[in-house]
DNA sequence: TAGCAACTTGAATCTACCG
DNA sequence: CCGGTAGATTCAAGTTGCT
């Protein structure tokens, strides 16, 4: 099997290639499909009836590729018809389900830049869902990848802490939750939660809900998904020298974040012109990492 | 029919009361019913495999108590059981469009005071599904009741990005709302389709995604929703005088907006205790309302 | 004063093993 | 092989002090 490939076709058809992906042998395959659309020439134009029928004997050959501990990214977001909104997403779920998918987490894209409505009985739809489904109960995960530094107030508080901070405080709930200030003392990082501030930008990522600005650079493919979606999944869930799949490429999000992260991926993409340029932009970006000389 | 009452009770008998709840009386439903537990001291405690049918019942009577042209809010998340999320929720959604309910949109709830925290294989939650259902296309929205200045709209949006960046963007693209965007860019002003303008002022519509923070004074009850949620669902869907019903009562929050904004109430809870001190809170909130001489 | 910034630990459920 | 039990695993409708 020949990684760090992406191949212009079909996920239909040539997933099921047995050479070109071996069973059992991907980390994680994180997608953003073609949605389901009413109208034929945007990006994909599978019809909403259509969906989860012509999802579920790919999403049978992704179970065969992937690793039992690995995991599956899915970005979606159902549209609305006539008033209402489409249920072949949550439909989808089920059927994943049915197929022997576990569905561990529905996490909140929730889109900083997106565009304005202009519906009367609708707003502005700013989040999408990406679905986190696994193979087997212990799947891989990584969650000290992705913390943070500790915020700067901790300097300041930790100066002057109070008889308060170091008992246990309970909520008044039944709940059995609590805090004790004092163990946070000397703690460098700490897990993601509100705002994170990157190079300036200040992103919010709590924990089960992303808040990253869209891509800015589209190139004419109109569902690019940013640099840091990826980047938060691939790091969350695989270690340096695993592989990533993306069975819907289009202009090579995962492969660049892969490859940045020191991952290898793999790719489908069913447009000539995305693949194409899906294999330009990873290129650069692998000798843009050379030049710079990071080793992450 | 009497206005403005808490009953004591259990919704799943007293809404087919047809005195007190008339047919086609109410403009807007919106509850947080309990949600499916495991563990039983938790408030209701509804397994997840028998909720969907102790729900459909209360909800064709719920169908039958709301105006042809009102709406129902359902505020609801579910949990995870043995590192898998629950379908009950999503099996509801398709349950009640069986009864004839149109499914609109949903809502992201992003609880943005929510803790960090992780298990083995799970984030902490930090969001919740806020359900918009109707009877028939042609429900009531009013869109001006919460509109948000545009100014606030641009700063935000190009916080992160140069103009000129956003118009080489959204030019690339095929789609017609990337010209709507960069003609704005130009003008300073969008198509009335973008944006709601109300006396002279130009206002964004507001995204699908709320913002609010948990309450953090629980009365003793541990699922309190802060005041926003049903003041912000109250203004969409309703006008001065209309009513309000929440068949899962607690401690009265939506009574409480509904009174504050001059509607009018009904509700339903089954623990004494919170019947009361919602009674308790409504009076309270109309007293202060007199008092500060606000008319809203 | 408003806004920010941070996990813990008990209990229910699951599983593996043993009688 | 089945059922019961012990040990392991999983999950949680949160607040509040400080600047």
């Amino acid at each position: 099997m020949q990684l760090d490939r992406i191949y212009t076709g079909d996920s239909a058809n040539i997933l099921r290639n047995k050479e070109r992906f071996r069973s059992g042998s991907v980390d994680l395959i994180i997608t953003s499909p073609p949605y389901g659309h009413k109208r034929k020439h945007v990006y994909g134009g599978i019809r909403p009836k259509n969906y989860v029928s012509w999802f579920l004997p790919i999403a049978e050959q992704l179970k065969r590729i992937l690793k039992p501990t690995g995991s599956f990214i899915l970005n979606i977001k159902e549209g609305a018809t006539n008033c209402e909104r489409e249920t072949y997403v949550i439909e989808l779920v089920l059927a994943l389900r049915d197929q022997g998918w576990l569905w561990i987490e529905e996490f909140c894209w929730y889109k900083k830049n997106s565009f304005p409505g202009k519906w009367r009985h609708r707003f502005r739809d700013s989040w999408e869902r990406c679905y986190h489904f696994a193979r087997q109960k212990d799947f891989r995960m990584y969650q000290d990848a992705v913390k943070v530094p500790i915020g700067d107030w901790s300097n300041e508080r930790f100066r002057s802490m109070s008889q308060k901070d170091y008992i246990r405080n309970v909520s008044g709930t039944n709940s059995k939750m609590g805090r004790n200030v004092a163990n946070w003392l000397g703690r460098k990082k700490v897990y993601p939660h509100n705002v994170v501030v990157f190079e300036k930008e200040h992103y919010e990522r709590p924990p089960n809900v992303l808040r990253f600005s869209t891509s800015c650079k589209n190139y004419n493919h109109s569902a690019v998904f940013p640099l840091e979606l990826p980047t938060w999944f691939i790091k969350l869930f695989t270690r340096s020298g695993n592989v990533v799949l993306d069975p819907f490429m289009g202009v090579g999000s995962t492969a660049i974040a892969a490859t940045l992260l020191n991952r290898s991926y793999l790719g489908v993409e069913i447009v000539p012109e995305y693949a194409q340029a899906a294999r330009r932009r990873v290129g650069e970006a692998r000798q843009l990492k050379k030049d710079s000389g990071i080793i992450a």
